[in-house]
DNA sequence: TTGTACGCGTTATCAA
DNA sequence: TTGATAACGCGTACAA
């Protein structure tokens, strides 16, 4: 790997001059050297060393992404990575490498995360991090630059990314509503998440502006996890008929994906015996059987907003540490159709 | 942010000292030192700083992950972060991050690969690059060690980890001929991949070993993509009744998706009336309806392997340059039945 | 047992 | 317009 020595060796100038070639600046070169010293530069096929640029205070030209990669929910999968892809877009285009912090939970990777402290990132993206979490504060205390995704921290320290998802949950639970729905059931995601309480907020508020109150047997605690999904939404659709919610919010597409699978085994078919709606419009969700209604949550853009909303701080445009809510949108597609009578 | 010379100011020793502390070596230190030091450490909570590390050539403990994330085709979640996740899984567990230089496509991500060569990995993993993209070889140049998964280039220069594509299709399409099919399309993936061409190898040595020729009229040139896939679908099963196949052997399981979802546009029930298989067990093929007869490619797993083969070369424990071939495993669910009359 | 000093490859300051 | 050189933080050969 030759090295700025090498390039000035080459071309008899000094490494100074061929450090202000490669930067153009901070003073002027003379076009005579300056096109010497370009072609030797090619000719030897110089990197410049990423380490030695860090080493100098410089910027690293790499963001941090912390997250937790669990064992096997498919939430891991259709959340995160249609994020990460958003934020490797906008980093891609202005030339930064994304560098992942990860474990297998929360606990994993606030023990590891002694890594981003050591000068190798100029900023971090925190995707999903539990709002009660210890990660934030110490994250703000160090004072590396960073942004949330889908987290809302009480005190306002920094900015967070998501999308409204009290509104989400508020229009397709209208929607059911309005299709003439009285007892819907609620598939809840886990217990500790921003996006759980306000999707539950939504659920209750599209009830309540309609004078209809919400019945507490009909929300059903479950997690982002396949399994635990599954059983919870068998637990529900098992209920007597009478009880049997006719329709139900998912907390999220893989939470519907799971209902689909117990209404079937149940022989109850969708929509005709049962309304499902679920939330973030995975990729997968326009190809159930039938297309699942949903709210489309527009994750790449979110992902790629975060980055964006990062490198302007990293450039020093500190902006105020605002939330940034995006609109969600309501997919309405197969799923969902008026309750048949009892 | 503390460094050596600040660490040992409060202790009264040298830097060479502390150095040799947190490092064990290569020289003792006193106990008592020894113990001064790492209190201080604790204390101002002492970082080492990565550039720095780096810098005096020791290793970086990064390691890349090379791979394109195109637009909109589901596979690349699906495929694609599994993978990264075992990855994540070795790499953390070694204290290692992971540094993703990617791009939408393979030509951009070759145009950025400028990237790899600046000392900020010790090696890479590159996912399911085209077998005759010229990465290869200039990485192999380069001299960082790196390893493939999902491509198997002419020349072995380095270890390639990848399922047994050949024989995961042997198996599938033997189990639609084992139940008594005899006209199975086959619904192709990317022309120029390792796992297209191996898996349509496969398809077309179940029939031979049985005695049987493929009709080249049921070979569906199509690609990982989803809109691709549908159209693709669409042709094959809008063929006439007596030519159009009874059962369909798709690239991958995204392709199966877009082939229920044709076959329910057009009416026809699986598996009544037609048999689908895919290959790789994406998570989502269990909860299709009916759920996906496939292959499972333990791509998690994979990840991994590509990891520890990938670390045991940056710590110079140098395998020879051979391929990694996991078993494939047939999933046989609910898409497969004998094929009735015409 | 410990301290001093050099060099890794940059960038930036000072002097020419 | 350019060259010499200090400094970034760390690891280690050498001197003490």
């Amino acid at each position: 790997m030759p090295t700025l020595k090498d390039i000035a060796k080459a071309t008899g100038v000094s490494i100074a001059t061929v450090s202000y070639v490669l930067n153009n600046g901070p003073r002027a070169v003379s076009p005579a050297t300056r096109e010497k010293v370009l072609e030797a530069l090619r000719e030897l096929n110089y990197r410049p060393n990423a380490a030695a640029r860090g080493l100098k205070g410089k910027r690293t030209d790499t963001i941090g992404v912390i997250f937790p990669h669990a064992v096997a929910a498919p939430i891991d999968n259709s959340y995160f990575s249609p994020i990460i892809a958003g934020i490797l877009d906008v980093a891609t285009e202005q030339k930064f490498a994304c560098l992942l912090f990860s474990g297998l939970d929360w606990e994993t990777v606030e023990a590891n995360t002694s890594l981003y402290g050591d000068g190798r990132c100029d900023g971090a993206i925190v995707i999903a991090v539990p709002k009660d979490s210890e990660l934030i504060q110490s994250m703000h205390n160090f004072g590396l630059p960073f942004v949330l995704v889908g987290t809302h921290p009480t005190n306002l320290i920094t900015n967070s990314i998501d999308t409204d998802n009290v509104e989400g949950a508020r229009q397709v639970t209208g929607h059911l509503l309005d299709l003439g729905h009285r007892r819907i059931g609620m598939l809840q995601g886990n217990e500790n998440s921003s996006s759980n309480d306000e999707r539950t907020k939504g659920f209750c508020l599209a009830h309540t502006e309609r004078g209809l109150a919400v019945d507490p047997n009909l929300l059903f605690p479950s997690a982002y996890q396949d399994d635990v999904a599954y059983e919870s939404a068998m637990r529900a659709l098992r209920l007597p008929k009478g009880q049997r919610p006719k329709a139900l919010f998912c907390a999220n597409d893989m939470l519907a994906a799971m209902a689909y699978r117990a209404a079937a085994e149940l022989g109850l078919g969708i929509p005709a015996e049962l309304s499902i709606v679920g939330f973030d419009d995975y990729a997968f969700a326009k190809s159930m059987i039938p297309p699942l209604t949903t709210i489309r949550q527009p994750l790449r853009a979110i992902g790629a907003r975060a980055a964006e909303v990062l490198l302007d701080r990293v450039h020093g445009k500190d902006a105020p540490p605002a939330p940034y809510l995006f609109e969600p949108q309501l997919m309405v597609r197969g799923s969902t159709a008026p309750p048949t009578q009892d």
